[in-house]
DNA sequence: CAGTGGTCTAGACCACTGA
DNA sequence: CAGTGGTCTAGACCACTGA
């Protein structure tokens, strides 16, 4: 069985749905057509169509069938990035340069610094990440250290970079990352040896873990030295 | 029945994962094990672990067993903004203002448009997107016409927006979105009624439909008024 | 070569909902 | 109220691969 058949019923009718032989709003056979055109359970049958519909191709309903869903809004996939393999896939040598760290409380009018610190202090950040020695990245973290308690005790944390040590020891479930373009400030662009006002790429970036905040990043990027990249692709 | 039972074998795990119960390299009972404990056919277990599958949370190898997978570089899902439908649901009023538009073929040298073309003519277009008559980006964008042959008659791809007209008369597989930051040009900052050097948002897009390219896009936001949001969510 | 997962069968009962 | 999909059962044969 080189090709399971779920697998080619789903992508029969993938390809007939993209090509456009099938318009949105069409219907689609009922599972016992399906069966029969087949040769198969109907068991089978679901597996393929359950597969389109978790890839958002078709709507299904009791009582009124399988029906090709309207196109919907695209997205597509935006990898996170971990500058550390990131630079090193380049064939560059990574560093992370500290700046400084402190332990404090929030700041009483901040409400994004209250809510992560959620009535503990919070652990702010500020270093530099190097790709062979220069600055390609300058980042500013703070991480609730009631959501991660053994911060205390990492002393490696800026050894191998803050980003890279909370995906390895704080599991998260959900993440929003905000994209913007912004000139350097004066302190900003000596700290990334680039001229005053250059564009940079603005990466914020806030992590839950169910619904405990544990960590807000902000990095800035020398404008002409990083890309973001997102790809879309047709499922497998 | 409120919760499948496969659901639930599927949250029971996926929470033992992220709380770090189960830890990487952690092995899963095998399906008989589960059917034993969840008292049910080998099929219901399968779908659930199924899901985990298709969600990257574990790995499966015959013979040797279930495994949660080592955490990955996580991805987040970026959406395609389709700019006039986002600026609408801002309460602005939407509008295109075309610069221009022709058709030629693709510059010899440049390899970019020689495969876009791949051996017909390029239609090229140039427009303003504004919001409340103020413009947000500048878009400069290229079209296969042999990929979309209909575009000789569309005389309504400027009324619409060349990228809501595409998006409803040409279905695509693939698509490769690159985000970077840099200074507008004396000329691009006139456009966009902007200081010349102001930090812009720049996102170009590449799109197929299977194997064929279908239009490259170049959208320029003006830095401080555009923002891209990507998320990332445990599944469901 | 034996344990594990991948796939499939031929049924079943039920929930939902639109004709 | 009848058609459709959602879920589940209790098996089966096989492919793969690591002990």
């Amino acid at each position: 069985m080189r090709q399971p058949l779920h697998e080619r019923i789903r992508s029969d009718f993938e390809a007939r749905i993209l090509s456009g032989e099938l318009a949105p709003g069409d219907r689609l056979p009922i599972e016992q057509e399906l069966m029969q055109h087949y040769g198969c359970a109907r068991m089978t049958v679901n597996k393929a169509l359950s597969a389109l519909l978790s890839a958002g191709l078709i709507d299904r309903r009791k009582r009124a069938g399988t029906f090709v869903a309207r196109p919907r809004m695209h997205s597509m996939v935006l990898d996170v990035p971990d500058l550390p393999s990131q630079i090193r896939e380049r064939g560059q040598a990574y560093a992370y340069e500290p700046i400084g760290h402190r332990l404090r409380p929030p700041a009483p009018g901040r409400d994004e610094e209250v809510q992560l610190a959620d009535d503990g202090d919070l652990f702010e950040l500020e270093g530099l990440h190097l790709a062979d020695g220069i600055p390609l990245a300058l980042e500013y973290r703070l991480i609730s250290v009631l959501a991660v308690p053994d911060i205390g005790d990492a002393t490696d944390i800026e050894a191998i970079s803050p980003g890279s040590w909370l995906l390895k020891h704080v599991p998260w479930t959900e993440a929003e990352t905000r994209i913007s373009a912004l000139e350097a400030t004066t302190e900003e662009a000596r700290l990334l040896r680039i001229p005053q006002r250059s564009a940079c790429l603005c990466v914020e970036r806030r992590t839950w873990r169910s619904s405990d905040r544990i960590t807000y990043v902000r990095q800035l990027f020398v404008g002409n030295s990083y890309d973001l990249v997102a790809r879309f692709g047709a499922t497998r």
